[in-house]
DNA sequence: GAGGCTACTTAAACCGGTTTAGTGTGCCGG
DNA sequence: CCGGCACACTAAACCGGTTTAAGTAGCCTC
């Protein structure tokens, strides 16, 4: 009970313990307000502790609280003696201001909202979005502001909540993860008149700023690494590739491929765990297996770990693996993961802090990362002598 | 830009683009409004589309605010033939109470927070997080409130973020989840006289209520499973010992242990699958291995099953390996990983049930949550055979 | 000494809700 | 016919901020 110490009960009555609940949300509520009792005994108006509003800090500054308004947000248009002493009296008071009462005029949340959509059963989470939150979080507390984050399983769920987020003002504008190719969260987000910003850059146009990183340079580093130890079957376990990033490894990667002469082998999946490995048997499966995967992310690479072990593979020497979106987990399975680091702490510093400026300025611009970097681990490395001599067949091997 | 329709902007200006940025993160704050320009063209006052208010509904009705408000939270003193022309008007009209000015008078956030603390370079958060978040989604969502995360890397962000999400009115409790034996938190939260709800109960003293899960039959069912299949020598590799839980799942090992005749042995680690495998070394070390290793939680048993492949052992015939905290992971490895199923949603649907209860009514009882069920998969088999015929030594098998 | 600036400051309205004091109105009893 | 009492409803204050129209002072000018 100690917690009801303050709160909104404060004002309600100190008598009674229960039994006023102001009944919560869709309920039929037949409670009685159980006012009228003897409100007006000896009770303290304020019961202390409550914290100092701006009438507070104008009260002890000997001014109107509009001049506190306007001092506390650097206006114009205050004499410097007398924003002084209004500064000092908030700073002794210690207050801060009440973002839900701002936000009332001012139509704001201060707040970002991040909406996540995942499988009903899994919900498994990439390793990513630990420190992206965490990156984000750091640009925000800063600011004083919050992130609001929501997990849903479908999309009719997903639409709800962001026509909910926004219309509620609940945040003031959305972080837009696993772009889809054409993304309808987009024209969704903009037909609301809310801001975002979008981790990678959309197929269709979109209104709002992009955060990207350059991958490009990083898959060309992680194939020519495999290359050069010796590999020319080289696959790559695609990701769910109705997304964008999905894509955009497959053809860097198709690209590359290319450019370093080998054909390239594309196994379509999702970036789950579970059709990483279905993608890895069936790539294994083939009468010409891949020496080398280099799979879309980290966690289907661990999967596929799991899978060459079960089939009595000796890693790295029978099959070389690697992730990217490089993650902390590559470091704990065996052998360690080669991967792309990701940096998912930059990822989310750069998408809060577009987004602030988007909302604060009404526009920001788009924003590129330093390029994703080779982690080379011991996933990784020359394949076991030659496996079959007559190599040939449908591969190609235009240089070597 | 298309965003720029509504918001606060359409009061600024409308000529000019960028440029204005008044400085960003913690400046000074110099740029001049920039308004003064010509602001009164022939802008609509309000640019259609903001959503309708309780004054809206009020017209539409032919009443007054205060009758909506009434109506709209089920008061009594509303005539019913009133009662159904208001709803009728709100239902017609979209309309939906804006939280923020609710919660201004009511003195509340209609949100719960939800604290991360987080090694600050690894990041990487346990598998059962996105699914408790998903269920405490579940039920605020249908409430119309809203989770606010974040996500800190030391103790003093925190107490920091403690205090700040409720002086800020920004949450009306907290879920308090990785409760640490003295938990400071509690205090704390109590202090500040906001609600919580605790996973896990706490050895000190709490005002708050406790959501739990009965370990101990999933624990007597798992050893007891192992020790069926022959096993003798079972460790049990910990989960960090400031955490109340790792104690409790620690405690009834030792406790199952006994009860079946073995000896217990503990390896201390603190949940992170590095130090889990760490933990996994040192026993493998040993002039007497385990057989069998049950690890508190999934991500250590992940990373223990690596330092088994890195060692060559084969799995599960020559180590057997279990986890806790169920984790759809346990699937995606080889072999697959027998586990205690937790129902992290139910974890999420339970405390945010309770919590909201807490704060609505005042008080909330504890909850005790169905027994963890044991999940066999395939890293737990019988021992091969007898490893070394002379066993003895500081194992005392009582039994056979 | 009135008029006109400029520089500060205050008072009041407003954001979108909730709560409460007070106003009608209708009906009953005396 | 009037007082008393429910009942239904309105008006206004309030929550904690921001914004702006209207003052007030002080100073300069002519």
């Amino acid at each position: 009970m100690q917690w009801r110490k303050t709160g909104s009960l404060v004002k309600q009555n100190e008598a009674d313990a229960g039994a006023v609940a102001p009944t919560p949300a869709g309920s039929r509520a037949s409670a009685p307000p159980a006012t009228a009792a003897a409100p007006r005994a000896s009770a303290p108006r304020r019961a202390a502790a409550q914290h100092p509003t701006i009438s507070d800090v104008a009260h002890a500054a000997g001014v109107s609280k509009g001049l506190v308004s306007l001092t506390l947000n650097d206006r114009p248009g205050v004499a410097q003696q007398t924003r002084d002493r209004i500064n000092a009296a908030a700073e002794q008071l210690g207050w801060r201001p009440n973002p839900g009462a701002r936000g009332l005029t001012m139509r704001r949340a201060y707040s970002l909202g991040f909406v996540l959509r995942r499988d009903p059963i899994t919900f498994e989470v990439d390793p990513f979005f630990a420190a992206f939150v965490a990156g984000v979080e750091q640009v925000l507390s800063a600011r004083g502001q919050v992130l609001v984050i929501s997990m849903v399983h479908d999309q009719e769920a997903e639409i709800g909540t962001y026509r909910r987020l926004h219309t509620d003002n609940r945040v003031d504008g959305f972080l837009i993860t696993d772009l889809l190719g054409h993304d309808p969260r987009i024209d969704l987000v903009s037909e609301l008149g809310s801001a975002a910003v979008t981790l990678g850059r959309p197929s269709t146009p979109s209104p709002f700023p992009a955060i990207t990183r350059d991958y490009d340079r990083g898959i060309r580093d992680l194939v020519g690494h495999l290359v050069s130890l010796g590999h020319h079957r080289i696959a790559h376990v695609a990701g769910d590739g109705r997304m964008q990033h999905a894509h955009g490894r497959m053809e860097r990667y198709v690209q590359v491929a290319r450019d370093l002469g080998i054909e390239p082998l594309i196994e379509p999946s999702d970036f789950s765990p579970e059709a990483g490995a279905k993608a890895t048997r069936r790539l294994l499966d083939r009468p010409e297996p891949p020496t080398a995967i280099v799979y879309a992310n980290d966690p289907m690479a661990v999967a596929g770990i799991a899978v060459a072990h079960e089939r009595g593979l000796q890693l790295p020497a029978d099959l070389s693996i690697a992730g990217m979106d490089g993650a902390d987990l590559g470091r704990y399975v065996y052998p360690t993961l080669t991967t792309l680091d990701n940096d998912p702490l930059g990822w989310g510093r750069a998408a809060a802090t577009t987004l602030l400026a988007l909302i604060d300025d009404g526009s920001a611009p788009d924003l590129t990362l330093p390029p994703a970097a080779l982690i080379r681990r011991n996933s990784t490395a020359a394949p076991r002598t030659i496996r079959s001599t007559r190599t040939t067949s449908t591969t190609s091997n235009k240089e070597t």
